[in-house]
RNA sequence: GGCCCGGUGGUCAAGCGGUCAAGACACCGCCCUUUCACGGCGGUAACACGAGUUCGAUUCUCGUCCGGGUCACCA
């Protein structure tokens, strides 16, 4: 009972990582490390015909840049290796053959074309396989041997009563053993199924909690008669609520792909920062008792607990998301937003010699993704058509009559400046407004359009005026006149 | 369809027999302000339904409805 925790994470290589496997993967770290644990890493590649070439890496990529870093696998090893499943390959049949000993499991040779047949029928729409192969007499079995015919194993199933177990979060869930179906261990090519392998290794690697996925809930049976069929002892079950996509027509199912990005990849290229995506998929089904939202990695290593992970699937919001990528943008240095954003901000500024760090720091505080940057920093590299009505504003208190004049004071004002800077810049058009007894608006505004063209900009006039420099600024502020003449 | 799970505002959610039913996102309004944003303040909005149990149900039980998951030599 006082087992050292031991986790396991245990992808497939797909070369994609859903937010659901993520989230799967953090929760797993998070149990393992808030109760002092072990956190393994292992690649289930059982399915040959799927297996994709560098998918591996962006397994090792996602759990490197999200900061889940794990105790054992196969790049670092471990005392429970090897860490790849078709490493282990040959470890798996024993245990099949020690059960076909107990009674527990039979050969099946039946052919592919038999079950294809068999898939049709009525028969097999409402029980599944027909168990044909399991009591077959022991002749008849060794003659088949004999003849080299191909052969799967399969779990013998008990065909009444029921099986019970504990889940940790859903309690006990009791389900009528008549539905379980005699699957499949190991396969013809002498390969486990996903089933198999995962319980001979989660034992055989000391793993106490599996934490996984809600839709294996319903699988989780014939697992445990796995266990008790061996005499293992059974781990604890851990199953996670799943994460849900909003449909067009306001339905909600299994996030997938038709819902937007829902790879860790498409996220970040999206705009979105690591580390907000993990914050935003940790209350994803999980909530502190303090109701606590920023959460660093570490004080989620504190904070969470088993308890607190909720029955209910959990719509995936880009809202909400964004909410929290905004919050971690603010809450970075300007030198760290800077070089977050810098190819973003390179993107709209070509090779044009503006500086970066200004640019960064009047984006930070209205940025909430990363990729919006481009279309909002546009008008640095070149002044967009615009009309003079833009010129026009109440709040400023600028119209027609007084725009022209106040541009062209801003104009004289700054053209004979010696120095050019935020400071200097700032005093002249303040000095400005109180010289001509105006508000602080009535000069701004006029002056932020000419050398923006946009109504909506992300910092002011001085700040624009400053990045853009003093010849293109006043560039601009000409156009402008000449626009209003 | 069988089996399993779930059902508090649009979304994430607290609640675990007695609350005016928290909070966050989104939305709306006001304030601040050289635009927008940020920030501050405030607002709209929820216990799926019906029976029980109980002095008292969002909370416990059952049924209904709705939603989801699962039924492969895929994981």
């Amino acid at each position: 009972m006082t087992r050292k925790v031991r986790t396991r994470y245990a992808p497939s290589p797909t070369g994609f990582m859903h937010v659901g496997n993520l989230r799967t993967a953090l929760y797993e770290y998070l149990i393992a490390k808030s109760q002092g644990g072990t956190f393994v890493l292992r690649i289930e590649d059982t399915d040959q015909e799927r297996y994709v070439d560098g998918a591996v890496d962006v397994i090792y990529n996602t759990l490197k840049t999200a900061g889940l870093k794990h105790d054992e696998g196969p790049d670092i090893g471990g005392d429970y290796g090897p860490y790849v499943q078709s490493e282990r390959k040959d470890m798996y049949l024993p245990f099949a053959e020690k059960l076909i000993e107990n009674g527990k499991a039979y050969r099946c040779f039946c052919s592919k074309e038999r079950l294809e047949a068999l898939r049709n029928t009525e028969e097999f729409a409402q029980g599944g396989y027909d168990r044909h192969c399991r009591d077959l007499p022991q002749e008849e079995i060794d003659k088949l041997l004999a003849e080299g015919v191909p052969y799967v194993i399969r779990q013998k199933m008990p065909l009444d009563g029921e099986t019970t177990f504990t889940d940790s979060v859903f309690g006990e869930i009791t389900a009528p053993n008549s539905e379980l179906q005699d699957q499949i261990l190991i396969k013809t090519d002498g390969y486990p199924t996903y089933n198999f392998a995962n319980v001979i290794d989660d034992h055989t690697m000391g793993i106490t909690h599996v934490v996984r996925g809600n839709e294996y809930l319903s699988s989780t049976p014939k697992y445990n008669l796995l266990y008790e069929a061996f005499g293992w002892e059974i781990p604890t079950y851990v199953h996670l609520p799943l994460i849900m996509g909003q449909n067009d027509d306001g339905t909600t199912s299994k996030l997938s792909k038709r819902h937007g990005s829902t790879g860790f990849e498409d996220l970040i290229k999206d705009g979105f920062l690591p580390q907000a995506i993990i914050n935003y998929i940790a209350l994803l089904g999980w909530c502190p008792k303090d109701n606590q939202e920023i959460f660093t990695l570490a004080e989620l290593e504190k904070a969470f607990s088993i308890d607190g992970i909720s029955k209910s699937p959990a719509v995936f919001d880009y809202n909400k998301l964004e909410w929290f990528n905004g919050e971690y943008i603010k809450a970075m240095s300007v030198q760290e937003f800077e070089q977050a954003a810098r190819p973003y901000i390179l993107q709209a500024i070509g090779n044009k010699p503006f500086d970066t760090l200004k640019i960064a720091a009047i984006l930070q505080q209205r940025t909430t993704k990363l990729t919006q940057i481009p279309a909002v920093i546009d008008f640095f590299a070149q002044q967009p058509e615009y009309s003079k009505d833009l010129f026009v504003n109440k709040k400023s208190k600028t119209n027609f009559e007084n725009a022209p004049i106040m541009l062209k004071a801003v104009y004289d004002e700054l053209s004979v400046l010696e120095q050019w800077n935020h400071d200097i810049l700032h005093d002249t058009l303040i000095n400005l407004a109180v010289k001509l007894g105006v508000k602080n608006g009535t000069v701004m505004w006029p002056a932020r359009i000419a050398v923006s063209g946009k109504a909506v900009t992300p910092g002011g006039a001085v700040e624009i005026l400053d990045i853009l420099g003093k010849k293109e600024s006043l560039k601009r502020m000409e156009q402008g006149l000449q626009k209003l003449s």
